[in-house]
DNA sequence: ATAATAGTATTACCATGATAGTATATAGTG
DNA sequence: CACTATATACTATCATGGTAATACTATTAT
């Protein structure tokens, strides 16, 4: 069976990593009941999910303590990169202008958005002349 | 539960999409043969996946003809928006900016991509001021 | 008309994600 | 030290995506 990518991720494994991450450090039950805040869920899922996760290396998990502790095993902006990476070549043949043109005719773009987006490419310019 | 994973569209669905979009009006013997240039895939599957794609409103399929003819049920640049603000939601609680920002930082962008992106803005711009 | 060909329908298997019930271990408390 | 509250382990169900073999049907060439 083909491997693909390793950062498959479903809705709620992204859904719970993301608690994680806001927490730094978190057993099941901090993830449960933060998640309890605006769906309902089973103790039990959230368990299943985090087990999940650590399996697949993006959690690890601190069993010497009374309550499993888990924490980030790998940098957030590093899977964040994996998934727009994956998102890039699936549908858009690795074109990140098109990707960016999708947002901008989408309206998904607030002004802010755009004044940010700007200030990051003269700063990457700024940054590639001094590298020429 | 039709919690549908982080983008909705398989791998190889979205390649057939591809394939269809990319012809306009596509048999599942054109998009098999097409497929075969790059990796190999039975005919069968291939059908499959349209099949599956057309009960799912991402294609139409004319069943007149001696073959099945499909073509796109909907805009591509439709669906392409659809895919890329379910990752914006997931992934980036809906930060465009920050969406940008990974793909900065992951040196994904080329000096092209960054040259377009900035036109584009540029435009935006200019028709926000229109539109006030 | 009949056989070969080409196309579609049916069916199925496996992996994995989402969800959760039940069983077991363990830490405090009286 | 036994008891209960809680946490974890095990197991199960269901949906869907990827893959494809096999069976059926229609077109075409002889």
């Amino acid at each position: 069976m083909k491997r693909r990518s390793l950062s498959r991720l479903g809705e709620t494994e992204m859904e719970v990593l993301h608690q994680v991450w806001a927490m730094g450090e978190a057993s099941v039950a901090d993830v449960h009941k933060r998640m309890l805040g605006y769906r309902s869920v089973a103790y039990t899922t959230v368990m299943t999910v985090m087990k999940k996760l650590a399996r697949k290396g993006f959690l690890n998990c601190d069993t010497s303590g009374p309550r499993y502790l888990y924490t980030a095993a790998r940098r957030p902006a590093q899977v964040r990169q994996e998934l727009v990476q994956d998102l890039l070549d699936k549908v858009f043949h690795g074109s990140a202008a098109a990707l960016v043109q999708t947002l901008v005719r989408g309206e998904t773009l607030t002004a802010e958005d755009s004044a940010d987006i700007q200030k990051m490419l003269a700063r990457l310019e700024v940054e590639d002349e001094n590298n020429a």
